[in-house]
DNA sequence: CTCATAGTTTAGAATCGTTCTAATCCCGTT
DNA sequence: AACGGGATTAGAACGATTCTAAACTATGAG
């Protein structure tokens, strides 16, 4: 029913709201849509194209340049995860705890893979100065 | 004296030459220069730009295209390594063997990790028709 | 409720790394 | 020395991203 519907859009405008506040982000039209979109799922992966072309398609207007805007924003306040698989293109992960991936490169696509699943041991001291920030898995496939 | 460093430099032209040959590529001047400043010494990580002002530098001329086109006929050939690190530069290792690198972010620089340093366990099975290509390790380092 | 202000959005220009094009050059063979 | 095909090059073109400056809007004060 229509009902029904509407109440879960206004759910998850108020779940992206709250999201927003809470990173510090005045919850403005196109992020709270973006963010609508963004959270719908867990899992997501995007990249600022791709996001774009998913937000117009949905008919909300939203230029590119609020895009790229709104993915650093939520990267820097914590919601969003960039990772870097493609000399080309940033990727950006919902997901934003521990964990890795598969990049597939023939289709330039990621999956997850959770964080307990791979192990990595005997990571080195950084060099004097320097803090570990994060140690990051890819899993390069292609066809076999 | 004048004579050893006109030898070592003839040594160095003949050994570039013979890894370009062995690559199944012609020694052109510029391939045999740019080869010579790459595997003079181990362990070097260059990007397109870095290696032209190196060349160019050196008082050599050769174009930025050739570069480009160089760093991709010897990664082809087996005899450089693509390091993707950071999504607007791509990075080329001399290092071709099984290593893992440190990026230090603040800088843009990178500093390999031998190969028997890290161990990974427990990366799954690829999807299926995919095959593991490689599985990269990247320890992001900032200053402290 | 209205206003002022500071933060946001936007179109379009600009930038950056990289690739392409088409003309010229040169390595290896004849 | 001449030839033929790969290699080099300058400059244009490209795609992703960032910048700019003007128009807009959320928010708090009055």
């Amino acid at each position: 029913m229509a009902k029904t519907l509407r109440e879960s859009g206004k759910e998850m405008t108020a779940a992206a709201t709250a999201r927003l506040r809470h990173g510090g982000l005045r919850p403005t039209r196109q992020r709270v849509e973006l963010a609508s979109l963004l959270f719908k799922s867990c899992d997501l992966h995007v990249t600022a194209e791709s996001l774009h072309d998913e937000v117009t398609g949905a008919g909300v207007k939203v230029s590119l340049a609020t895009v790229y805007n709104t993915l650093h924003q939520f990267t820097q306040a914590g919601l969003l995860r960039q990772v870097i698989v493609d000399s080309s293109r940033s990727y950006f992960d919902t997901n934003t705890g521990d964990h890795q991936h598969f990049f597939l490169e023939n289709e330039g696509m990621l999956i997850d893979i959770p964080g307990e699943t791979i192990a990595v041991a005997g990571v080195p001291a950084p060099p004097p100065g320097l803090a570990v920030d994060r140690v990051d898995v890819v899993v390069r496939v292609k066809r076999a």
